[in-house]
Formats: structure tokens, C-alpha cells, sequence
RNA sequence: GCUCCCUUCGUCUAGUGGCCUAGGACUCCGGCCUCUCACGCCGGCAACAGGGGUUCGAGUCCCCUAGGGAGCGCCA
């Protein structure tokens, strides 16, 4: 009952988010001659729906993608939801989310295993009859208990075969193992780690079915890898040690076993495994906290894959340039300033109408309208070279929007001084007077007044910045006037000339 | 514990036996530019985990040690 449920969930959510999604939703089925299929590249990435996508699943995914559209192949995504206990359709629903926000678009899927229940157990039935997989009612406490023997004696727990030749009745309660050959070699041929070879001894019969029903893993991936001809196998290396049994497994159902490259881990910045105390490790929060996706892109893809000193990469460079054989063996750690350093990058050379569009839901946030204030654009080209984020941006261009509260202790204390009340009262007067509210006239009007009073320009502007901004850091002075607007601008320089006023009448108390 | 994997500046990396006096990037520190903050430009600090071999020659090949990671589930 509960398993229809889901089903149906799921079915709801997949419809949904075809439709919402938009993206990667194709489905190419002119790929469908099996020889065809063969000739090509194939690569998947298949998350677990357990929680949301994190940067080292959209770097696996990233490096699948990548493989695939440097070979002309194609992407395929894979939703792995057999255990019914964790997955959630909120989680199938974020990693989607994920992916279309990174532009990993894929041809085919997303693909349910809960969906192909019957297939594995069509697989399952066919390693049975073969006498290839056998049943198994060990009980949790024996298995336990063979488990705790072998780490007294310093053995690797193993499973002991027990079950393969007593012929238990179907009826009663029972797993399904399957028959793991007891000696030779499985060379696994990586295209990143080389050469690594296992023991059969080693391994031992894995649970291939549960007592519900149910497939495991192993199996399941193996199956499906094997159905959706993927030729290319790109992982997380926590995989590493599950695939000589995954070989085994192929091998037993006469199947080509795939090539593999198994990715090192993303650490946090700290060398540990990364996790939420290190902050934001899902790829959503990245977008929330003003990222770019081009610029997580690129950052991710240098962490364990170089192209000589290259740092920025186009996505058609990394399409083109992109060889899983480059990438790096050993684990990488998150470095958020570089992250940083590369957003500024993109923010940088964004164009203004397109960084626009994404700057004003940051501006929402602050419950800023952008439509009442000047041309969003004009807003971004002017802060385009001092944000590292989009929230940064937003922050900053706070005072054009709005009045501020109080103006910056140390700013204020430095410029707001009886000294700047001339240059102040003058540049009111100047402005007020000024009847086309532009840049040029603007930036003139400043320097006119300071050669007037006979001030460097920064006598000028920065007690005006500070009387307009709010503080002592902004765009060009002129530019900055301009954005304000004058009614804005004479009110606020008013406001300073006040706190100068009551500064005054302070110090002779 | 056992099996497998990894190890170049703080971080990401270049390096495929002589091009290495170990290069680039981020960070940090100086300086220049400048109306502020940024941007940009110039300069600086900083690494081959340790020990044995192999070789005329080792960051690069081999072995050992140390450190780190992963797996060893009726999780994926």
C-alpha cells in the first residue's frame, strides 16, 4: 500500500516538474538502435533523493555532463529511490532544482528505479534460475555475530556463504544473495584512479533482494547501467571499493561492463568531510547567496581538473578542452574565497541587463523595489567592479533606493567635520541650481566647486559622499549624485549639514 | 581490524626523468593609479610528508614509514 503511494507521489512530481522545469527533458529516442547506442558516449549522474544537491554531487554531475557533450554523447539523469524509508519527492524536486539552476541540462530521464521494480526482479529471477544467486534466511543476530568473530580476529567481515546450498523454502521469510565467485581477480580500470585490482576473496555474496521484495543497490545500478547503455560510469570514489562486485554482477549477466572514473571527494575548507557546519554546501544556497552559476561552475570544475594555468573557463573551453583523464586522484578542499574571487570575475564581465535581472529579486529581499528608483541597470553598471555577490550588490546599492538611518561612525567622524560645511553648503546651492541632472553635469558641478574654494576634489566629494551615501565607500561621486537623484541629494545634505551643526554645538558644551 | 585509494606553497593546481633557481591562481603583505571603495597594474611571502633505493641525473620510477580518506549494511 505505502509503495503505491509513493509510486503515485512520484508520478505526480515527475509530471509536475516536466512541466515547471522546462529543461533537459528531452527525450532522445532516435538513440534507440541498440548499436548506435554502443558507438556513443553515455554517461548518468544518479543521486539518491535523500536531501538536497550538494557541490560534490553537482560536480559529479558536472564531470558526467561534461564527458558526455565533449563526445557528442548524451547525459542521463537517474533518480536511485529504492530506499522507500529516505527518498522524498522534495529532494527529487531540489536536485532538479539544482541542475536546472547550474544548466547541467539531460537528454534522458529523470529515470525512477522505484519504476522498474519488476525489471530487477526479472534479473533477480534469471540469476536464480542460473543457480548464479541463492536464498538466504540468516538471521540479523548470526550475521552480527559472524561480524563481530571476524573483527576480533582481525579479519574483514565477510558473509560466510552459509545459505548457498541449503535450498530454503520460498515461503518462508528470506533475502537473496548472489554468488560472488570465491577466487581470481577483478581488475577495475579507471579512467582516473589507473589500474586497481581486488581480490574475489575479498568480496563476499551480497544481498542482491530483501526480505520485502525489495532490489539493493549493487544490483539495481547494475542493471540499469547495463539497460541505459552507459558506456561511462562517472562517480564519487566511495565507489571505488563497490565495483569489483558490480563487475562480478555484469559479468554473471553475460553484460559489457562499462568503463569507470572515480572522482575524488570535496572536502570542506577546513580538509574535513564536508558538511553543513561549513556552511553553504547545497547548490541552492549558492544561488540565495548571490553566486552566479557560471561562476560555481567554473570553480567546481577546477577542484581536481586543470588545463595548464588556465583559472576561467567558457562553458563551450570546458566542453572542448575537458579530459576525465586530467582529473586529479586525491581529494580537494572547498576554498570559498577563490569562489568569491571568481564570482566577482563573472559579476564583473556579466551583461548589465542580464546581472539586472538577477540583481532584483537580491533587492527584494531588502524589500527594495527597483522600479522606484532609477534604471536597474544603470544601478548594476555602476556597482558591477565593487561586488563579489549579488547580495553584496544589493547591500551596497541600498542608499540609492532609500534614506539611511545614521550615517557611518568613522566615516562620519572623518568627513562630517565643520571644515566640510562650506564645500557642503556650496554644493547644495551648485546642485540646486543645476538644471540637467546628469553624469557630465554632475561630475563639472563638483569640480567647480572645489576649484572655487580652492579644495582638492576629495576635500569635496567625500564629505558629499558621506552627506548622500551614508558612508565613505560608493561609485564615482558623479555618479553616484546622479543615482540619488536631487531631491534625495538636498535633503540628505541638509541632514549632514545638521549632524555637522549639532557636532559643533557638542564640542563647545 | 581488514581491503582499496590518496599525499607539490594556507587553499586550488602546473609538472609525465634533465626545460625546476619548482610555474600559475586565490588569500595575505607592500607599491602605483585615484574623489572614496573597488577595478586595473607592478612587486613580495609561501610547497615537492619522511626515509631508503633505481639512475650520470628524481617533484617525476620502485619500496618502506607516517598522515589522511573510503569501503567492509536487508543505505545509496
Amino acid at each position: 500500500m505505502f509503495l503505491n503511494i509513493f509510486h503515485f507521489l512520484i508520478v505526480l512530481i515527475d509530471n509536475k516538474l516536466g512541466f515547471l522545469s522546462g529543461t533537459g527533458r528531452i527525450r532522445h529516442t532516435f538513440y534507440s538502435p541498440a548499436l548506435f547506442r554502443k558507438m556513443t558516449k553515455r554517461t548518468r549522474f544518479a543521486p539518491s533523493p535523500t536531501g538536497y544537491l550538494h557541490v560534490g554531487g553537482a560536480r559529479t554531475a558536472l564531470f558526467s555532463w561534461l564527458h558526455a557533450r565533449k563526445h557528442g554523447g548524451a547525459f542521463i539523469l537517474r533518480i536511485e529511490d529504492t530506499d522507500l524509508e529516505r527518498s522524498t519527492a522534495e529532494s527529487v524536486n531540489a536536485i532538479l532544482e539544482g541542475m536546472t539552476w547550474l544548466g547541467l541540462e539531460y537528454d534522458e530521464g529523470p529515470l525512477y528505479q522505484t519504476k522498474r521494480f519488476d525489471r530487477y526482479n526479472e534479473v533477480i529471477d534469471q540469476l536464480m534460475e542460473q543457480g548464479l544467486a541463492y536464498r538466504c534466511d540468516c538471521s540479523k543476530d548470526r550475521l552480527d555475530a559472524l561480524r563481530e568473530h571476524a573483527m576480533a580476529h582481525k579479519e574483514k567481515p565477510r558473509y560466510d556463504s552459509h545459505c548457498r546450498n541449503r535450498n530454503i523454502d520460498p515461503d518462508t521469510p528470506h533475502v537473496i544473495r548472489f554468488r560472488n565467485p570465491d577466487d581470481g581477480v577483478v581488475v577495475v580500470d579507471d579512467m582516473v584512479r589507473g589500474r586497481v585490482t581486488y581480490n574475489n576473496s575479498e568480496l563476499d555474496d551480497l544481498i542482491i533482494r530483501r526480505t520485502d521484495g525489495s532490489p539493493t543497490y549493487n544490483l539495481t545500478v547494475v542493471v540499469d547501467d547495463s539497460d541505459m547503455n552507459i558506456s561511462d560510469v562517472i562517480r564519487g570514489d566511495d565507489h571505488l571499493n563497490n565495483t569489483p562486485r558490480q563487475i562480478n554482477i555484469l559479468q554473471a549477466l553475460n553484460k559489457e561492463i562499462p568503463r569507470y572514473a572515480h572522482l575524488p571527494m570535496i572536502l570542506g575548507d577546513d580538509g574535513t568531510r564536508l558538511s553543513k557546519r561549513h556552511g553553504a554546501v547545497s547548490v541552492m544556497q549558492y544561488m540565495e547567496q548571490g553566486f552566479l552559476p557560471e561562476a560555481l561552475l567554473n570553480y567546481l570544475v577546477r577542484l581536481g581538473w586543470s588545463h595548464g594555468d588556465q583559472e576561467i573557463f567558457s562553458q563551450e573551453e570546458l566542453i572542448q578542452l575537458f579530459d576525465i583523464a586530467n582529473v586529479n586522484k586525491s581529494a580537494s578542499s572547498f576554498n570559498t574565497e577563490k569562489l568569491l574571487w571568481l564570482n566577482q570575475h563573472y559579476i564583473k564581465s556579466a551583461d548589465p541587463y542580464h546581472l539586472a535581472h538577477l540583481l532584483s529579486p537580491h533587492l527584494g529581499r531588502l524589500a527594495i523595489d527597483p522600479t522606484e528608483g532609477p534604471d536597474i541597470v544603470e544601478v548594476v553598471k555602476a556597482q558591477q567592479e565593487r561586488a563579489n555577490t549579488l547580495v553584496e550588490m544589493a547591500e551596497i546599492s541600498e542608499f540609492i533606493y532609500r534614506d539611511f538611518d545614521e550615517f557611518d561612525e568613522n566615516a562620519a567622524k572623518k568627513h562630517l567635520r565643520p571644515v566640510a560645511r562650506q564645500a557642503l553648503e556650496e554644493m547644495k546651492k551648485s546642485l540646486q541650481a543645476l538644471t540637467s541632472w546628469d553624469v557630465e553635469h554632475l561630475h563639472d558641478c563638483v569640480e567647480q566647486v572645489s576649484t572655487s574654494l580652492d579644495l582638492k576634489m576629495g576635500k569635496v566629494a567625500q564629505p558629499l559622499r558621506v552627506a548622500v551615501v551614508g558612508r565613505a565607500a560608493s561609485p564615482g561621486i558623479d555618479v553616484t549624485l546622479y543615482l540619488v537623484g536631487k531631491e534625495a541629494c538636498l535633503r540628505r545634505i541638509d541632514k549632514a549639514l545638521a549632524y555637522i551643526e549639532k557636532r559643533e554645538q557638542q564640542a563647545k558644551a
